[in-house]
DNA sequence: ATTTAAATTTAGGCAAATCTAAAAATTTGT
DNA sequence: ACAAATTTTTAGATTTGCCTAAATTTAAAT
């Protein structure tokens, strides 16, 4: 498998619920910042290796065995994460793109040692899950800060826009995986939410309210 | 840089003692299993880039720049190769096919972390020396173990040879870096040498001592 | 010092991964 | 339901890294 190979699967595996969804080529040069064109021929060869199901203009989803090969690629990237993270003491923001580079690396005896190494995690720094050798993992109880009811109460575990941008913003305001947060209140006008978080009081915007994963306790 | 221009100045400075003797496109080819004439075709690539200083029919030397780039591939190659003995518990034959994956990663700050992480360490597992990161290492005062006179006492260093095969030969023979040895006697017959080390005495071939460097205490 | 052998380069070609521009299919709007 | 807009694919070109086969240069041998 080559590098672009890997990559197109990945995406097809993020845009389309895990490959399960048909997915347009148009979205898939888009998150890889290709053209629709590129695409079609690398879909076309995935098709080939049975990687992905593929008819023409109808979009794309992945097969039995791409879906393994996503899984295992998440795996890798995931791991990586946490040993930069954890081992290497960088901030959850710069791991991301050293993560794509990392997660290519062919040696399934290096992943499996990393991953004894680092403990078994099973999430990474964004609070997203890591697929264990076999493909699996179990789907964390989380829900979006916005959609969960006023007075709920529980621990931030995760991220779902997980730029660096984002992520910097929560570094700056205090807020971490972790963190107690309640919802106090939402305020209908423009949709943003007071919280409290730790012993704080704060208030955050939807679009921040809606990438934030918490575990209701 | 592309992963084959790395692996090209790699070879390059391997074989023509660190990039300042000349070596033939031929020698490049045969280390890196390719065409002589695909060679050519890199080296010119190269010398376009100021790496490398190439004359037709003359052979490659590595520029000043040429030299920098090598050096900084052999550090993340071997500290890779450290973290991969030390940290994921590889044995030491098994580390080299994945830190060829691994030195091609892009980030100096990761290779910064992964050197401090691991202790600034002075050597790979082999004994080669690790560059810092301004290219600098000392040239270790090590001698090879067939070229040392007779009752010359040691610690063992490293290995010439690095290949999967003469390392598990180690291993079976309880020959590891670390061992105390003495030169006892030299078969002039056959040039193989009989040494004490820990408390064993071996009779070994004069293929294994060339390949074993001694520090002489 | 030629001739022969070996090493090296050139020329031309191929496959992968990408692109642009044009053609074809699908979707949308009225 | 049909024309217009959008999406998707095809066709043809480019770049990179590699190859084979032929030509050229250098080295070796008599």
């Amino acid at each position: 498998m080559t590098h672009s190979e890997e990559n197109h699967i990945k995406a097809i595996f993020h845009l389309g619920n895990k490959g399960t969804v048909a997915v347009s080529t148009n979205a898939i040069a888009e998150l890889m910042e290709t053209k629709p064109s590129s695409v079609t021929d690398m879909v076309k060869k995935l098709a080939e290796k049975n990687l992905v199901h593929y008819k023409k203009y109808q979009g794309v989803t992945l097969s039995e065995l791409g879906v393994k090969v996503a899984l295992g690629i998440i795996r890798k990237h995931r791991l990586w994460e946490v040993f930069l993270v954890e081992k290497l003491d960088f901030s959850w923001d710069e791991v991301h793109e050293i993560a794509e580079q990392l997660e290519h690396i062919k040696s399934e005896k290096l992943i499996d040692k990393l991953d004894t190494f680092l403990n078994h995690p099973k999430f990474d720094p964004h609070g997203d899950p890591i697929p264990d050798k076999n493909g699996l993992f179990k789907p964390a109880d989380r829900k979006l800060l916005s959609e969960v009811p006023v007075n709920s109460n529980g621990i931030c575990v995760g991220v779902k826009d997980s730029s660096s941008a984002f992520l910097k913003f929560l570094d700056k305001n205090k807020i971490a995986l972790g963190d107690v947060i309640t919802v106090l209140e939402k305020e209908e006008f423009d949709n943003s939410f007071y919280i409290k978080i730790g012993d704080r009081r704060e208030h955050i915007s939807n679009q921040i309210a809606s990438n934030l994963f918490i575990k209701i306790s």
